[in-house]
DNA sequence: CGTGCACTTGAGGCACGTCAACGTTCGTGG
DNA sequence: CCACGAACGTTGACGTGCCTCAAGTGCACG
């Protein structure tokens, strides 16, 4: 039974800032789970009866048209916020990419406690204004970049999000090799493009020299310069 | 000089379940302020000094990439509200596309009052998950459907979008005809589209009776059920 | 009655999707 | 440890939906 205290996301997800007191009721509220890869946490349309923080891992948010076109609506992080507080249905499932670590709290409680304490309530809000912010700025990129660009701009954000969350180093820092947390299936679902786009995209960059695939998990970023440049926008 | 009660989204905005006391603190901080028809209000990476509440028209937020390709990212109505408390840039440009009343705020004193009342807060928090949420489902539309759906999904939205902001009907109504506050240019902006396609998919549904388009600014949804399965997802 | 802008319509090209075959990695059991 | 099969990824050939470019057409303005 790991406490708050020794958690590591504590200053960093929207827990930080809370009193030990305050702290000590909300760890009685939630419980840590783990999550397999491709585990799922909620599903699309589900009355939203849980929300959590995450730990450890990476997940999925995605949403789906009737025919089955899946779409990946957000990749949530370490210290990142999971669920819909404050309303009926969950708009998008939630599942984990990599094995996971998550702090999960019933949504009726947190929604009780949340009101009842405006610091986590601000904490939450500038959370939620930050991932409008992002999810605005991929609609762009959904709507009006090319494959080619596409691609370079994901593994431009995959390498940036993951050093921020791996955290032993300092902020604005990007890494220049790393392992995937998605199948280029997944990758895909990200870009709104098919696999087999994906991959030709992928190989041109390698062949340019761009970047380098070690393993079919793994990206290596030789010229990021060049890259940035193809990313444009 | 127009005091908030008698402001007529007073019931609907973030500015809802304030007390009388609170709200002339607050009526005392921002001022009305009329936009025309294409006059900006905000632009993408200016400094975000003002944050608003729109009381009447319509607005469109959009970001473009660095060569010029334009995306509208977000249309706001009536009792809405524009602008990005506690952070130094705005992510993109609010632009009025009708004439529009709203009420401003200098960001840093709105920053502060909301800090100091939860519930203004608390309002403002479920209104950004609702955003939240409706950006996502607009994510799906952009990535994953075709012009068809994408012009059938825009017109149902318009209709309830617009009969909700009205508010003369009860809630749940949408309008069987109405005038777009949108050019077909920007139609094309929100949907990722070419002014082209858009136009020739209006003139498709026209042609199949589906709907009417008396006016170049006006619609007429004749046939909603066989609209909303062209829409799908 | 022109002039200009918003919209429509048409012809043609290209980026990406589709379909299909093949190569590679990895887990499983003999 | 190797053999096998399934899942994942790559590559190629081809089709098509939307974009591009280029003329019209109709409506609103002086």
């Amino acid at each position: 039974m790991t406490g708050c205290d020794t958690c590591v996301v504590r200053n960093r997800a929207i827990c930080a800032g809370l009193g030990s007191d305050e702290l000590a009721v909300l760890s009685q509220m939630g419980r840590q789970r783990t999550l397999d890869a491709g585990e799922p946490l909620i599903w699309e349309g589900d009355e939203s009866v849980l929300v959590a923080n995450v730990i450890e891992g990476v997940l999925k948010l995605s949403s789906s048209t009737e025919d089955g076109r899946e779409q990946i609506v957000g990749v949530v992080y370490p210290s990142d916020f999971i669920g819909r507080p404050f309303a009926g249905a969950a708009g998008h499932s939630v599942t984990a990419l990599t094995e996971a670590r998550v702090c999960v709290f019933a949504r009726k409680d947190f929604d009780r406690f949340a009101s009842e304490h405006p610091k986590l309530e601000h904490k939450l809000l500038e959370r939620t204004l930050g991932e409008l912010d992002r999810t605005r700025k991929w609609m762009v990129l959904l709507s009006r970049k090319t494959a080619q660009e596409k691609v370079a701009t994901f593994l431009l954000e995959m390498s940036d999000r993951l050093a921020e969350s791996g955290c032993e180093m300092p902020t604005g820092t990007s890494l220049k090799a790393f392992d995937l947390p998605f199948s280029r299936q997944q990758i895909a679902d990200v870009l709104g493009l098919t696999i087999e786009t994906v991959s030709r995209q992928m190989t041109t960059l390698k062949r340019d020299g761009i970047i380098g695939l070690p393993t079919r998990r793994s990206v290596e970023i030789i010229d990021r310069t060049t890259l940035e440049d193809i990313a444009g926008g």
